[in-house]
DNA sequence: GTCACAAACG
DNA sequence: CGTTTGTGAC
């Protein structure tokens, strides 16, 4: 059974919120803001993160929960859409919309969200599932769509890279990188997740020099994030490792911590997903910088 | 506005629960039992009633919450339907089952109940609505169904009444006997909750020598029981009273309070309609008795 | 299993 | 407005 005891919510540390150069960024697929806002209210308040990207927020842009938020201490960055996926950014202080969707024809989609603050960048994604739809097993096109959106992420990276942009990406990607990110890899093998076409694309986001933040500072193992509502799922920890923190060597030189906060995980109407987070140091240089 | 104050659900007395020769009997619409569980725990809970009528439990009798009532000391006699309808007669001790439809063809539909225990009946029935349906304005199907329904209603009543049977017949009637019954009787003028077709028949109750135990005792005025969740219905009191508690006459004898508790119509998520309640002293011969 | 949505009903 | 049912998604 897994009661999410060794990493269930607790009270932040004195530090959060930006003081002491503490900043801390998370990343929640919600799985409907509006069902998810006693949560997410929670969360904001009881860890006071300075970025959040959320996803599959399924709401309209002009229908976003912004009075709660607001009320809050947040400004929502958003990207809605009707019944499906859906993304937004929420900040401190209100951040410049950068692009609200990569250069991709696929009817709108609301999967990508960048925006500046400070002179960094907050990108928020949503990557497609790319499993066929349930009448039409066989049929490719949704993984044809995946592998194309990734295609169009990689150059959107691979151009902040080589401009020199500091930021961190951060969302659901949909991918099990290794066998060990799933509790089953047999039941995944030949799927959207686990497909070569699939790895590999998304392998090459480190090839941008990307650090996964959770990959390198969780303590967790298996590292999950997501775990089906079917199936007693959470119960019996048949998770998978599927929401990331990508982030730019400058972030990277200066993080301090990351985790998934599984405690959300385990609530009453809880999302089918749980928050990740990462903690960084802006406050002073990074130690390797002396050395 | 109306903020049910007058009549807000507050604690029982002392005497509730049938000690003292106290009995209590109440009758409540409430529109999906599974989505009213939590009030109607609430209820049984603070009032503690010996019988209960429930009508428009929207399930299937096997589909009842029998757990959550049994748990809180009532035993459930059901007859439910997949949708629509259904009536359910809760009580302390199992009653028998005596009839779970009045001798009409009518498909099957959930909408009548009678039980014996300690040797009186109690009787639970959800009046057809008789309105045609939107997609056939001028059907006179449903109408002369709700005719029908009451024909059956009023043989069997003349029957136990007859045969000299105790009983408590309780429900939604789907009856305006009174203009003054309802908050706007010209909008409701001509309708299957007025036509003479329908009054007539309903009235036709009062010759059996039953007797109307809000209509005697309830202090309210006008006596609503029911308010659309429409058009603010209820923040405008514009209600109408549908919900009746009928006494034979042993029972009109004993008749000692009825009222109807407002209060559980103000709440959030509530039913439209709100539960009736009557009161009895079975304990001694009633005063008329011994003059 | 938990979402969103669209009908139908009252 | 607030139920139920059905569909589709994940």
């Amino acid at each position: 059974m897994n009661d999410g005891s060794s990493n269930t919510a607790k009270p932040p540390p004195a530090d959060c919120g930006g003081h002491n150069g503490s900043f801390s960024i998370v990343s929640w697929n919600v799985n409907s803001v509006k069902s998810r806002l006693a949560h997410l209210s929670d969360y904001l308040t009881r860890f006071s993160p300075d970025v959040v990207f959320l996803q599959e927020i399924k709401t309209e842009t002009e229908s976003f929960p912004y009075p709660e938020i607001e009320s809050l201490g947040w400004t929502a960055t958003v990207k809605g859409q009707k019944s499906y996926n859906g993304v937004a950014v929420l900040t401190k202080k209100k951040p410049v919309l950068v692009a609200d969707a990569l250069d991709i024809d696929d009817g709108g989609q609301a999967r990508y969200l960048e925006t500046e603050l400070d002179g960094r960048r907050f990108i928020c994604v949503y990557v497609p599932n790319g499993e066929p739809p349930a009448s039409d097993p066989s049929s490719k096109e949704r993984l044809i769509y995946k592998e194309k959106w990734l295609d169009a992420l990689n150059g959107r990276i691979r151009k902040l890279v080589a401009d020199g942009v500091d930021f961190v990406l951060g969302g659901d990607f949909n991918v099990i990188e290794f066998d060990s990110d799933v509790y089953d890899p047999a039941a995944f093998k030949g799927s959207a997740f686990t497909v070569q076409e699939i790895r590999s694309r998304f392998k090459a986001l480190y090839f941008n020099g990307l650090t996964d933040a959770l990959r390198e500072k969780s303590p967790r193992s298996p590292l999950y994030t997501y775990w089906d509502y079917r199936f007693s799922a959470w119960e019996k920890n048949h998770g998978i490792f599927l929401d990331r923190l990508f982030l730019s060597p400058y972030f990277a030189d200066r993080l301090t911590a990351a985790d998934v906060d599984a405690g959300f995980r385990a609530l009453e109407k809880a999302s089918d997903h749980a928050p990740v987070r990462c903690v960084f140091d802006l406050s002073s240089a990074p130690e390797d910088v002396n050395e």
